[in-house]
DNA sequence: AAACTAGTCAACCGCTAGTCA
DNA sequence: GTGACTAGCGGTTGACTAGTT
């Protein structure tokens, strides 16, 4: 197949950095006409450059939408995250950071990211630690010790000041809440409104340092929001296939109740638990969104006896197998926050 | 102060996939 | 089925800047 070229060099289009002039007449055309339509752009815009370029110009720097700026630590442990999960695929990796562009996240590896993770002895393709084997921890499971690699990444940061060192309690006890919060959703997602505690979750949920809101509207797999902001939990609601067809009911103290059999919450060091987590409001949500079903209050139950020991087995309520290790995954990096070794 | 080096990131290049006539 | 066109992707380049010698 021949292709015409985009830019015909005879015409005399411009190359190399924009000037704020060129950026005003393009931000003025696309106001006023919208995307689309980038070939012919140029000459309608009264711009000396290829409608590819003017595309990218906008796309990686011109549009509104765009956040600027520093990366954040939860960003980067987003980013982290991600392409433990999607490799290069920076466009895949930029739907899971609301206003960070491919090729800023593509930069920011490379020129960040990448360095540190193998200056720390990790391999930067392939997530796993350059350190032999046998330095492992012996007991951890592989994504265990990658997830402790990622965190020694983030948190040892800049080497200065920024280490915080600690999570405060309060961190703690969302983190354990949170855990449990997922746990719950992922073994119950379908009998429950996702929604609601996509919501309850969103709002004050597992946040690995700095708060991050979200509000997760999505109800299926196929309904991608485009405007959902990254948690690694509301990412993951995000992606289960369940619907709103919620069933069971309970008062708002059984969730906090049971919850001490779950520990995951004792572990937290002040032991708030569950009910600490949930206001009032929330927890009426969550009652609110289940409709009496015995089944799924007696499942509920028994899935918080049998997992005194954290050893049950979670049955991925969804078919998408790289979902359910994207929760391994989280769960492992909260765990390790939530105790530090 | 000048030359050099390394880091950063906007922009470009080459390619693929999807759509449409 | 074919080719032109468009949009988007990942890899690479090169201009610029800051730090070092």
């Amino acid at each position: 197949m021949v292709r015409t070229p985009c830019c015909k060099p005879e015409l005399g289009l411009k190359k190399g950095a924009w000037t704020p002039e060129e950026d005003q007449k393009l931000i003025s055309y696309l106001n006023n006409h919208g995307e689309g339509g980038w070939r012919t752009l140029p000459e309608k815009a009264g711009l000396k450059r290829c409608g590819k370029s003017c595309r990218l110009r906008w796309a990686n720097y011109l549009r509104p939408d765009i956040k600027r700026g520093e990366f954040t630590e939860d960003e980067e442990l987003s980013i982290i995250s991600l392409h433990a999960l999607h490799g290069n695929k920076w466009s895949d990796i930029a739907r899971g950071l609301p206003g960070r562009t491919d090729n800023e996240i593509k930069n920011y590896w490379n020129t960040h990211i990448k360095k540190r993770l193998i200056k720390k002895g990790v391999d930067p393709v392939t997530h796993k630690s350059l350190i032999s084997e046998t330095s492992k921890s012996e007991n951890l499971p592989e994504i265990l010790n990658n997830q402790n690699i990622i965190q020694t990444i983030i948190t040892s940061k800049d080497d200065l000041g920024n280490n915080e060192n600690v999570k405060n309690e309060a961190n703690k006890s969302r983190l354990s809440s949170a855990r449990f919060l997922n746990r719950v959703a992922n073994r119950f997602g379908k009998k429950i409104n996702q929604r609601v505690i996509s919501e309850i979750i969103g709002s004050g949920g597992p946040l690995i340092t700095t708060t991050t809101t979200t509000s997760v509207t999505v109800d299926s797999i196929s309904d991608k929001s485009t405007s959902f902001s990254f948690t690694p939990t509301s990412y993951l609601l995000n992606q289960m296939t369940v619907n709103g067809n919620g069933n069971a009911t309970s008062p708002p103290s059984m969730f906090s109740d049971s919850s001490v059999n779950d520990p995951l919450m004792c572990r937290s060091v002040d032991n708030i638990g569950f009910s600490g987590f949930l206001n009032e409001q929330h927890a009426m949500m969550l009652e609110e969104s289940c409709v009496e079903n015995t089944e799924f209050m007696n499942e509920l139950t028994r899935f918080l006896r049998e997992d005194v020991n954290n050893d049950v087995e979670v049955t991925p309520v969804y078919e998408y197998k790289d979902d359910f290790e994207e929760i391994d995954n989280y769960f492992a990096c909260v765990n390790l926050l939530t105790n530090p070794t």
